[in-house]
DNA sequence: CCAAAAGTGTTGTGCCTACACCCATGG
DNA sequence: CCATGGGTGTAGGCACAACACTTTTGG
């Protein structure tokens, strides 16, 4: 680093995408609506300034709190966007950071002030402010290439769920059919997914599906030693 | 974003992780030796401030020009780093950019001060300034799995290679044996490496090999179009 | 003629894909 | 009994891994 202490005017946001899953509204991320200037009223990602004494990923932790009342444990840093003019007040760059909710966390959202923070389907968004369609997007090929090598369901199911509940999300992510047999197949030879002795209440007409949960300490115990598994679909 | 004007002590740098390849040296990163404070006369990762009206690849570019002489048309965001106490002066974060040069420009870059900037062998590498160790290993990490699904001999070979080079530059980066039949195959499979119609002088004993080269036509369009070849290794 | 490196094919195995019918329940 | 969704097996093809001998040159 050539390190002459150059003023410098550059500011650091982070902003957080944060992905949600349930039956209804199919994959969804959380927005905020502006109070304040510039973009006012408008819909953005949750985020703000870093400040001194926390860590980047503390920031975008402290921000969702703040903003929609939503408390995350894992956040991956996504990218961080630097053009010049991409915020009109001063020159900021911000630092993306990424993450998934269950759809359990949901309904605990929905207490909160529904006016200023709100899930929006992935196919249908608003206008959003600053470059945080560019954001989003980014936010979007990530997670669908992640799908393809890591079993996210966790972080996205109830933590019991039908083997069509993790079917259809990822269909829906994918945005095309899979073999239901293949896939099941493939799922159950990774280990991390384990059939319970139960069945789920029937909601509708045909034949209720039994009910599977995560093996959370395989799970862990693979994040940990990064499988390679290949991909899953 | 919540954006009441805080005033922020927060400054941004850009650090730039150039890897080289050649034949005696294997893999090896461009380090620059520190003339200032902290860390005087350390090695360390070139970069420096980002200016208030530069891109951060800018920035990265730019630095790369000032303190080690090369020019790189191609540079990647790697991470940002931006633990509070990374840097004993001020909260500075570091976005990291990671880049890949042809073992040609070794010879080019000699010819600056020998004294400030050199190349490292990635397994040999001195003590670090700063957090500096563990963004290399970060890039290191991302080099080898890129490695994996991505053709990179195109950046770090010569216009014109033995497939031996090919073998060896996969070899030295996996730390593994390959198949070269298989290797082979597999690589001429994906179309973008051709055979030419000459051959390399013999520079020791042995049967000279065939001249290959890149076809950087069907290279762009892959990379443009996205290319998720299955793993290559 | 010997050492060193380049070049080259085949076979088996396992994984992935494609594909269709029966079962359990609610209405 | 019908509609709805859950559950399950198999056969063929393809890609990958394993494997060794011949050719060309320099010394």
């Amino acid at each position: 680093m050539s390190t002459q202490n150059i003023s410098q005017h550059i500011k650091v946001t982070v902003d957080a995408i944060v992905f949600g899953y349930n039956q209804e509204q199919g994959i969804s991320v959380l927005l905020i609506k502006r109070k304040i200037e510039p973009y006012t009223l408008q819909w953005a990602l949750p985020g703000g300034f870093v400040h001194d004494e926390e860590t980047l990923e503390e920031a975008a932790e402290r921000e969702l709190k703040e903003e929609a009342g939503i408390s995350i444990n894992y956040l991956e840093q996504l990218f961080t966007f630097g053009k010049p003019d991409r915020d009109p007040r001063a020159r900021i760059i911000s630092v993306a950071y990424f993450g998934l909710v269950k759809s359990t966390d949901f309904s605990l959202f929905a207490a909160t002030d529904a006016a200023e923070a709100q899930w929006f389907n992935i196919y249908e968004l608003p206008q959003l402010a600053f470059d945080h369609a560019e954001i989003l997007h980014k936010a979007i090929e990530r997670l669908r290439a992640k799908i393809t090598y890591e079993p996210i369901g966790f972080e996205l199911l109830n933590r019991k769920f039908l083997f069509s509940d993790l079917e259809q999300l990822y269909m829906k992510l994918l945005g095309r059919e899979i073999d239901r047999r293949n896939f099941k197949r493939k799922v159950m030879s990774l280990g991390l997914v384990v059939e319970l002795n139960e069945k789920a209440p029937a909601l509708a007409a045909g034949r209720p599906g039994k009910l599977y949960s995560f093996d959370k300490e395989k799970y862990q115990q693979l994040k940990i030693k990064g499988f390679d598994l290949d991909k899953l679909i």
